[in-house]
RNA sequence: GGGCGCUUAGCUCAGUUGGUUAGAGCGCGUGCUUCACACGCACGAGGUCAUAGGUUCGAGUCCUAUAGCGCCCA
């Protein structure tokens, strides 16, 4: 039969390998590769999906920098994952890079000083020049990208190395990229299922641009900015034709005057009195002569301005609103690279009541930015007396590409949109299905569905992402069918529309009439990153494992990504197959300078991660990310690394105390080591409960405590019994309960401090703590079962630690060295603490270093220290 | 303008369903080479819990309003 395997609380002196001077120093050089080679984290893939946690990790932008925000956010979803594998569960736990995307082609156009130009030619021999010239030289788009792979594929391996430093549990044989061949495969093959349900449509549409990136932006990548901007009041005169009570010109405001060419109605409150007499008529505007109606609108401003105001095609969303609601025609101004396009006056849609005139202004504006334009009419309008008064200053909130730099505008172009309004209160119901942490976090999540006002622009005139898996056929004449998109094969996917053929065509067809083109655009990054579910979990080809870890248990990400990542989320798991993706979603916080602001680059105040793991040790870096709950922001703060740091070291010495000893080993039976036991056995149960509910910082704190009073206390206590002071069974007991109180706590610290765990694991047991079970009352319990009341023991306890107390405090006043042994303490209490001072004695008067007590009984407590044997003891 | 969160010791934060005298760490002060640890130990000082009302036998905790800070959205 074979031998049960002995309980993790006993301890087998054979086995026990103490060092001599034990040190966190070189803690994690020793153990990242033994766990690389022992596979301590490989997931188990034959585990039913019941047994698995599966957790949705977020892929870092590689083309950025790793800083302290990273490790902290990125500690927390590790330490749930070393919970829940100790408790048994196979963790799923991926990472990926999120090289995709405009971040890293900005790095590489810096980093080699180069620029794509996708009308050059691909040349094999292309080498990039070792500094970056100025100006930048012009590279093909195949070459830009691999110029993009290749630096990124740098990138990763720096953030896989300060990940393993940081002890990340990650399981590295699983790693993705974004822009990846499985991932551009997940992509393209949801994409094309969208496209063929009705979900994803392509419409030419006013769509927010940004000028200098050239490229569609989406609702989501918005940001509002405050920009000082001027309210300018221009006059806009009413045709000889119309007559009006209100004279014969009309005052509109605008902050954008040098889109008056592209103004197409001028609008007002319905219930404003002012202007109920014009609506319906025509206003001419100045410079220009353009009539153009004047129409209601409820969400025109009766308090902004002069209540009311210019529609422009188009000047913001606003105006694209109003344009879509009222009819209206476009007259488009502004270009693609944000400058104003040449207009000939008089022609269709432009037609004018002095061509001449409009002409001869407009010419001053055309190729001219926005900016600039602006000026340039205002001169005009001056000298034309449209201006009335002087410009206004004010500051306003604008719309900027959250990336970008230049106001973004609105152009008109085709692109690509995936539904999203017609699918608002299903998707709020899939975020009810959601358990999150913190859960006001959802709140967020709803106001952002609630607040959609558009269908999701997923197309990027960019170069490396994710390509739209179709092609267009072209007629005879050279032009392309938009409306009839040739899609890929899925068993053909990824494809390159670029350098691939679609199904049915031949390579030399390619750009000629009758031939194809390929789409040119690529996907938004989101439209691949809000599906890495599935890109880690294997969809659709490896049946077997998605079917294991779909959907998964844990999305741990940041909260100013709620909107982006987490709602394309929502909505892809929705789309595809009808659930929610993951169980839970842990939001958490910022970490946030001295000054309370966020963490930023731009503000100069980031540092280098890797610095900070090699001055504090990783454990203390961890220590300190691991006490910042989920969703509170949390100062950045070297001196709680450095409190772990010391909880580290604390931890090695307190260790090699509590196996100094490893005979003899005997049961538990004194009431001190049973209190304490008793105690633990209440903190497991605690801490279980609080990390069931994502409170690890709680789990940390609450064991901290734990372990400092254990050292502080318990230690000092059964220091002198348990090297034989008072014979072989209370030693025995002591070392016994020693060792067990320290392979629970040992295991309670694991998830956060995983060096100097394992380290001291390692001292005295087989295998990685990592995979060992997490601990449960039960096991601490059975060695204390059938002994005297637990209120006894724990009346006992807390009377000895009041006494250890109040002495050292006596002592203190007294200003006596320890080595100065007291000759007496008189004990006044109750009769009940009273009969337990035959108990505790023993070890007080070694803990104390007291050579005698002398207890009455009485009210009230007083304990007194009552004189010092002077001399050598 | 709408919403969410925060405000407790000099600093960073706990404080669970309301319940003795509000806790911890850091920092500060005093003392101590103590046989696990000076990267340590012991002890101490330090708070009208943002403000004003209200509910309650009882409020840091619940309600209302206000202020400040941060964030999200318009």
């Amino acid at each position: 039969m074979p031998q049960p395997p002995p309980p993790l609380t006993s301890l087998d002196p054979a086995r026990l390998r103490l060092p001599d001077k034990p040190a966190l120093e070189g803690l994690e050089a020793r153990w990242m590769p033994r766990w690389e080679e022992s596979g301590v984290y490989r997931f188990d893939r034959t585990r039913p999906r019941a047994e698995v946690f599966s957790i949705d990790t977020p892929p870092p932008t590689v083309s950025g920098s790793l800083h302290v925000g990273h490790v902290f956010s990125y500690t927390h979803t590790d330490v749930v994952a070393r919970f829940h594998r100790m408790r048994g569960r196979a963790v799923f736990y991926p990472m990926g890079w999120d090289d995709n995307g405009l971040p890293t082609e900005r790095r590489v156009q810096n980093y080699y000083g180069v620029r794509c130009d996708p009308s050059l030619p691909y040349d094999p021999s292309f080498k990039p020049p070792p500094q970056p010239p100025k100006p930048p030289v012009s590279v093909s788009r195949p070459n830009f990208i691999e110029l993009c792979a290749r630096l990124t594929a740098e990138d990763e391996k720096a953030f896989e190395q300060l990940w393993k430093t940081l002890g990340l549990s990650v399981d590295w044989s699983m790693t993705y990229a974004t822009i990846g061949r499985r991932a551009q495969r997940v992509s393209q093959l949801a994409f094309l299922h969208l496209l063929k349900r009705g979900l994803a449509y392509q419409v030419e549409a006013p769509t927010l641009w940004d000028i200098d990136f050239k490229t569609a932006v989406a609702q989501a990548e918005l940001e509002d900015r405050e920009m000082p901007g001027a309210y300018h009041r221009i006059k806009f005169g009413l045709p000889s034709d119309v007559a009006s009570p209100l004279g014969r010109t009309i005052e509109i405001d605008t902050t954008r005057p040098e889109l008056i060419p592209a103004c197409v109605a001028l609008v007002a409150h319905p219930d404003d009195e002012r202007y109920q007499s014009l609506f319906g008529t025509d206003v001419v505007t100045p410079l220009f002569g353009v009539r153009v109606p004047v129409k209601a609108h409820a969400l025109a401003d009766p308090a902004k301005g002069s209540g009311i105001a210019m529609i422009c095609t188009f000047g913001d969303i606003t105006d694209v609103t109003w344009w879509r609601e009222l009819n209206l025609p476009v007259r488009a101004v502004i270009q693609a690279d944000g400058t104003m396009r040449e207009v000939t006056w008089g022609a269709p849609g432009w037609e004018s009541t002095d061509a001449d005139r409009a002409q001869r202004v407009y010419d001053n504006l055309a190729h001219l930015p926005a900016a600039k334009a602006r000026q340039k009419i205002v001169e005009h309008l001056r000298e034309s007396g449209d201006l009335v008064g002087e410009p206004r200053a004010i500051t306003h909130a604008v719309k900027f590409y959250e990336k970008g730099d230049r106001p973004l505008e609105i152009v008109t172009s085709r692109q690509w949109f995936f539904k999203t309004i017609e699918l608002r209160e299903a998707l709020i119901a899939r975020g009810r299905q959601l358990k999150w942490h913190p859960e006001y976090m959802q709140t967020r999540y709803e106001n952002w569905v609630n607040g959609l006002n558009g269908d999701w622009c997923v197309s990027r005139q960019r170069f490396f992402g994710v390509p739209f898996p179709v092609w267009y056929p072209m007629s005879d004449l050279g032009r392309l069918d938009y409306d009839r998109p040739i899609a890929a094969r899925e068993d053909q996917l990824p494809v390159d529309p670029s350098t691939d053929v679609p199904p049915g065509y031949r390579t030399d067809q390619r750009g000629v009439a009758g031939g194809f083109a390929g789409d040119p655009d690529v996907m938004d990054t989101w439209a691949t990153s809000s599906l890495s579910p599935y890109i880690v979990c294997g969809w659709p080809d490896e049946a077997d494992l998605f079917s294991r870890t779909f959907p998964m248990d844990l999305r741990p990400q940041a909260h100013d990504i709620i909107r982006t990542w987490l709602f394309s989320s929502v909505l892809r798991a929705h789309i595809e197959h009808d659930s929610v993706p993951w169980a839970h979603a842990a939001i958490s916080g910022w970490v946030l300078d001295p000054d309370r602001k966020k963490m930023s680059k731009s503000k100069g105040n980031v540092v280098t991660p890797l610095a900070l793991l090699q001055e504090h040790g990783s454990d203390g870096v961890r220590y300190w990310a691991a006490s910042g709950r989920p969703g509170t922001d949390t100062a950045f703060d070297p001196g709680q690394m450095r409190v772990g740091r010391r909880l580290a070291i604390k931890i090695l010495n307190a260790s090699r105390f509590a196996l100094a000893a490893a005979e003899p080993q005997g049961r538990i039976t004194a009431p001190v080591d049973r209190a304490m036991i008793r105690n633990l056995s209440a903190l497991v149960a605690e801490v279980t409960e609080a990390f069931d509910g994502y409170d690890y910082a709680r789990v940390l704190q609450r064991t901290e405590t734990f372990f400092w009073r254990f050292c502080d206390d318990y230690l000092e206590l059964v220091k002198g019994r348990r090297y034989g002071d008072q014979g072989a069974d209370g030693a025995g007991s002591a070392n016994h309960a020693l060792a067990a109180a320290l392979s629970v706590m040992l295991r309670l610290f694991a998830p956060f401090l995983p060096f100097v765990t394992e380290e001291v694991w390692s001292w005295w047991r087989e295998g990685s703590i990592h995979r060992a079970p997490w601990p449960t009352p039960a096991e601490l319990d059975a060695l204390v079962g059938g002994g005297p009341p637990a209120t006894l023991d724990e009346r006992m306890y807390q009377w000895s630690t009041e006494v250890l107390f109040e002495v050292r405090k006596q002592r203190s006043e007294a200003k006596q060295p320890l080595k100065v042994p007291i000759a007496k303490v008189t004990v006044k209490a109750d009769e009940t603490t009273v009969a337990l001072m035959p108990i505790v004695e023993a070890d007080l008067k070694s803990a104390l270093r007291v050579q005698a007590f002398e207890s009455s009984v009485g009210d009230p407590t007083e304990i007194l220290v009552r004189g010092y044997e002077a001399g050598p003891s």
